[in-house]
DNA sequence: CGGTCTACCTGAAAGC
DNA sequence: TGCTTTCAGGTAGACC
């Protein structure tokens, strides 16, 4: 589900409320995600909450003795719910207690995680990660370096996070069109032009949509219930048939590695190589 | 190493 | 109405 924008909307939010507070209890109703959940509710309990950072998509929560990793996968949530309103519901697999809120975990398809990290451990599953798209890493040197050894459509090789991370399928639609690439081009076949067009839309698509709360698209909402209204600046995603807000020219979606694309044919013209 | 495909899981929507 | 099929925001890992 979430992306970047969505990731990092949660994080601002929780930020917000969540430090300092010191860790009541932890109950887990089940622990029957991506990985095994492995909190260790005792070694949790007492702990104070120091900060919430994001990598890519993944959340860290930092406290006193222990770090929490944190993916929410396609459908996974994060919810702040006083005290008082704190009745279970399906698909509610994980309580953090705190002071004033309990921090809870939702997750009806189970893709997402919840680990343990170790003071001085480096977690295998953030130690292949790419660039942040926001940070200066991530620029056209780096990106050109990397197409030019690759022979791959240029959607996957955006969508990929051991090159950058944090673009999934929503803003690299978004992207490659405001860009003006067609998501099936060979990568390698990219002008420097197009990939500093590139690079330069990934990080604007990002800022904005952050901006804007992230995309609510069937049941994203942040911390506090409230959608993302990115879905209202979408140019592509899920626009098929409709037209383009460029050129009028009906958009279409072709089917890549299992996920939709969607393009403009005329905006993102295709070529072979 | 790089590229492609599958699996993990549930629910909503579409198709019949 | 109800049964079946398809699709969904992610990504590690198996395979070639």
């Amino acid at each position: 589900m979430p992306e970047l924008p969505e990731v990092e909307t949660i994080r601002s939010g929780l930020s917000e409320h969540i430090l300092g507070q010191t860790v009541q209890r932890v109950s887990i109703y089940s622990p029957k995600l991506r990985y095994p959940v492995d909190l260790n509710p005792e070694q949790l309990q007492g702990q104070k909450i120091q900060s919430v950072n994001r990598r890519g998509k993944y959340l860290l929560f930092t406290l006193e003795r222990q770090q929490i990793l944190c993916h929410l996968g396609m459908s996974g949530r994060l919810w702040l719910i006083k005290n008082d309103q704190a009745k279970r519901q399906k698909h509610d697999h994980v309580d953090i207690q705190l002071e004033t809120h309990c921090l809870r975990y939702h997750d009806p398809r189970r893709f997402g995680l919840l680990l343990t990290i170790n003071p001085g451990e480096q977690h295998v599953l953030l130690k292949n990660l790419g660039p942040e798209p926001l940070t200066h890493d991530f620029n056209t040197r780096y990106l050109q370096k990397i197409l030019a050894r690759r022979q791959t459509a240029i959607k996957q090789v955006i969508m990929n996070n051991h090159i950058v991370v944090g673009v999934g399928n929503i803003y690299a639609n978004e992207a490659l069109f405001r860009a003006g690439i067609h998501p099936m081009i060979a990568c390698d076949t990219l002008s420097e032009k197009e990939i500093q067009s590139l690079v330069s839309e990934i990080k604007k698509t990002l800022k904005s949509a952050i901006k804007s709360g992230g995309t609510t698209l069937k049941d994203f909402t942040d911390i506090r219930s409230q959608p993302g209204y990115f879905s209202q600046k979408l140019l592509v995603y899920g626009r098929h048939g409709k037209p383009c807000l460029r050129c009028n020219h009906t958009l279409e979606f072709i089917q890549q590695q299992g996920r939709r694309s969607f393009y403009c044919g005329v905006c993102q013209l295709f070529r072979s190589s």
